[in-house]
DNA sequence: TTGTACGCGTTATCAA
DNA sequence: TTGATAACGCGTACAA
């Protein structure tokens, strides 16, 4: 593999030319820069990015931090960031934690050792001390799908509460009293705990007393989904309308509502969150809180690259949810 | 930040025994070793691995390029690709091309600027020049979800054609003979061209004669399949089955379909491709083509690691389909 | 406009 | 078991 120094020989140019070929062509005499040019073909010179990380400590280089790459709104998101990140030519590292915090704090190592610019992170715990030690050492860093406010941390995310709470709202508008909420588990992500919050607040807004046994906390997957609504329909008093805390558990629950023998949406009613890509080709296609996930993904690129050239200011975008009602909710009867 | 350079100076060792401290901690003397370790405490030393990367020639990354993350199939192996990758403490790189060989194109050679170990890609084309250089100048490389068979390229994928077949077999078996096809385009990749041989012959091999009408070309997306099944259905002379190239699209015809009236599966049997997560949890549930796209990923990265050590024997896996039959499918009344 | 020479943080070779 | 030091490929002052 032939380095400037080859290119430099052949075109009998030093390498510092070669190097301002490669960078700053215009600023080289174009008689030069094609002797410089012909040579580089002729030993097929390959740059060698890594290289050039080394020297100027940037490797342009990011590293993404998520739960789930199965889980359609991380997919979402990811393409978000990722063609955010290519236009600008830096590359990607991924990392799935899989809602494990110590998985989360190995990658987070591990993409610091490999010198990554920055980090985007949709973290499963946005108080843990793993965020704390970034901050505190200056690492240009987002929080995706963020829960986080105010303070010193860039950010992108939704109003979680708002978005529990329109879901609730909606229900509430239907006629029904008797409302679950199924939720990720609160000690995996504090996602689903504002989401729930809005839920509580709704109800009591509307003068519906609160039943924690309509709660159920579960894994973030279509099984969690599936079995929790079995819990639900078991009770004594069991709801004619849930919130899932996202559109695979909602998903889940369609199958586990079906499964139980119940005809949807007349004996059941489907609120979920995220609004994924196939939640309008489900059926009964889905009513869900949209969030977009792309945009976001986009958008925390975006600032990540903002925050690395002018890291004195954090910025915060936190963008809308909206109610997208389709068929699997509906009046009671 | 500190470098080895620090440590040694602070616990009066050589830079190499701090390398040494690192790497081998066998091979140096206890004493010294707890000496070295209390320095890199001190000044909170941070290991560098792209100045290692530079020194070794080795970076310790891979690139893994795919169509779509968003197609949940790749989502999986390309989960599986990192969970193993993840063991081995190998960082990967993604990146879409969104079917465009260009885009193809242009990430291989981001990719190889970056000094990637080794590449695993999910080609839009096989033959392309691309891949063909890349084997020429000897990167290691495995293609995913590959069409090819033999050849000096390592691959994992599975027999299409056989899919192909083995799909069409089933809607045979249920008494279909006005069997239609919704395929992915095949100029973008040919994996659905290889699933269609498998159709075609399979048609041929139970007397049924093939009627190009029944063949759709469409993009592989949720629209794609949703549009195409109309065309379908449109025909003089209608489909009761139809295969389509993959469970997205598969999902998307199901829509098309209740669209146009139709009650499922009474009406149409639809058969998909990838059996994915979700496949169990539609409505009705999807008959598949299982391809096992975790292990896929999974056994595509370990054979790349296994030809980065020893180039000289390329290493070919397909791995088995099978038909899982679900509720989409029915017999014809 | 171009060249010289050093620095980046680590590994590896060789010698002690 | 440890140390001294060259090498890796590029960017960048600084000088010419």
């Amino acid at each position: 593999m032939s380095t400037i120094l080859d290119v430099a020989r052949l075109a009998q140019v030093s390498t510092a030319t070669v190097s301002r070929v490669i960078n700053s062509p215009e600023t080289v005499r174009e008689e030069t820069r094609e002797k410089v040019l012909r040579a580089m073909k002729m030993c097929n010179y390959k740059y060698n990015a890594l290289a050039r990380g080394f020297a100027t400590k940037r490797s342009n280089t990011i590293g993404l931090i998520i739960p789930n790459i199965n889980n359609p709104v991380f997919a979402k998101s990811t393409m978000g960031v990722q063609e955010y990140a290519d236009q600008k030519n830096i590359k990607v590292i991924l990392g799935n934690t899989s809602y494990k915090y110590s998985q989360e704090e190995n990658l987070i190592n591990a993409l610091r050792e490999s010198q990554v610019d920055g980090l985007i992170i949709t973290t499963t715990n946005p108080k843990g001390k793993v965020i704390k030690s970034l901050v505190d050492e200056g690492v240009p860093l987002v929080l995706l799908f963020s829960t986080i406010k105010g303070g010193a941390i860039s950010a992108v995310g939704v109003d979680n509460y708002r978005g529990g709470y329109l879901a609730t709202e909606h229900l509430i508008s239907l006629g029904h009293k008797r409302i679950g909420m199924v939720a990720g588990n609160f000690n995996v992500t504090d996602r689903g705990y504002h989401r729930w919050h809005g839920y509580k607040r709704c109800l009591k807004d509307n003068g519906i007393a609160y039943d924690k046994e309509l709660l159920v906390q579960t894994e973030h997957s279509l099984i969690g989904g599936r079995n929790s609504i079995k819990t639900l329909l078991k009770l004594s008093s069991p709801p004619t309308a849930v919130f899932c805390s996202n559109d695979y558990i909602a998903l889940g629950a369609s199958k586990g509502a079906r499964e139980s023998g119940l005809n949807l949406p007349e004996d059941l009613s489907i609120v979920g969150f995220d609004d994924m890509p196939t939640a309008s080709y489900m059926v009964p296609s889905l009513t869900s809180i949209r969030q977009p996930a792309y945009e976001m993904g986009r958008r925390a690129c975006e600032i990540l690259l903002q925050i690395m050239a002018d890291p004195t200011t954090p910025v915060q975008h936190m963008m809308e949810t909206k109610l997208v009602v389709r068929e699997s909710t509906t009046a009671i009867v």
